[in-house]
DNA sequence: GTACCTTTGAAGCAG
DNA sequence: CTGCTTCAAAGGTAC
């Protein structure tokens, strides 16, 4: 069943090819630089901001000075992140996601400001909103893991992939008229590797302004914090077998390819 | 109700 | 240092 629905979806694909590339798997590209160690040719933010605004069947742009928002703990560094964020990026919803935390616009006090809306990568470890403890039922031991269990989640920065799905997947969704995640993220797998250096160093100049903006937000902060919080099945579900290729991630891992630019054969 | 699927990249961890 | 594992998002599917 779910095999047929990714193979609907490559055929979809046909019929969607990326920019380049018409339907095959993408030319191989040289390897992109370390997004932490930005190489030469990176674009600076004036572009960024171009790209958000320009490929898409958006409004005229938008006058940034018009909608700069308030942002008393910026740095240097930050400023036209939010100059880029507050702007064009607002047209794409799906994209604004935590560059326009209130802690950071110090938004208690700002007239009209979502205050009281909390940064979208702090959730309860549930999932569900928070209710009062009952004293009366519960162990001290019971209570600090309940505590524990309650405390809101951090979540990880999105990773230049991840920020370019979420600006391309309603695009994907429109286009081959699916919903799975599953099938349309495959799709942009392809696509991602369609793009230019060029492309795609944008998308790893706005993770690395992320991972910044994280670590200003929440200095103490590890991935770690949140290993072991999501409930997984045995491993040996996750371990494809010797006649299943897999993922193009994990049939490049077995295989020794490029991670970057290599395909291997069964997964074409 | 919730894990799984599927993708890439970042980060953590074990050897 | 290398290679493996986990988790970020998303929403339909399966259990």
């Amino acid at each position: 069943m779910y095999k047929e629905t990714v193979y609907s979806a490559f055929n979809l694909l046909m019929h969607y090819p990326p920019a380049s590339g018409a339907g095959q798997h993408p030319q191989p590209q040289p390897p992109l630089h370390k997004a932490s160690q930005p190489a030469h040719g990176v674009p600076q933010l004036s572009p960024l901001y171009e790209h958000f605004s320009s490929p898409h069947p958006t409004p005229a742009p938008v006058d940034i000075s018009q909608k700069q928002v308030p942002r008393p703990l910026q740095t240097p560094d930050l400023s036209g992140f939010y100059s880029l964020t507050s702007g064009s990026m607002g047209q794409l919803p799906h994209t604004v996601s935590w560059f326009t935390h209130p802690s950071l616009m110090l938004g208690s006090g700002v007239p009209g400001h979502p205050a009281a809306i909390p940064h979208p990568t702090i959730v309860p470890a549930s999932g569900k909103e928070l209710q009062p403890y009952d004293r009366n039922l519960k162990t001290q031991a019971e209570s600090k893991a309940e505590k524990e269990a309650k405390k809101p989640t951090i979540k990880k920065p999105l990773n230049a992939f991840m920020l370019y799905m979420k600006e391309m997947r309603a695009k994907v969704i429109a286009e081959c008229t699916l919903k799975e995640s599953a099938a349309i993220n495959q799709i942009l797998g392809r696509r991602w590797h369609a793009l230019s250096r060029e492309e795609q160093a944008k998308y790893y100049e706005l993770a690395r302004k992320e991972r910044q903006l994280h670590m200003q937000l929440y200095p103490g902060w590890s991935a770690r914090d949140n290993y072991g919080k999501k409930k997984r099945r045995s491993r040996e579900k996750h371990q494809e077998s010797t006649t299943d290729p897999g993922s193009p991630k994990k049939c490049r891992a077995r295989f020794g390819l490029n991670q970057q630019t290599d395909w291997c054969g069964p997964c074409r």
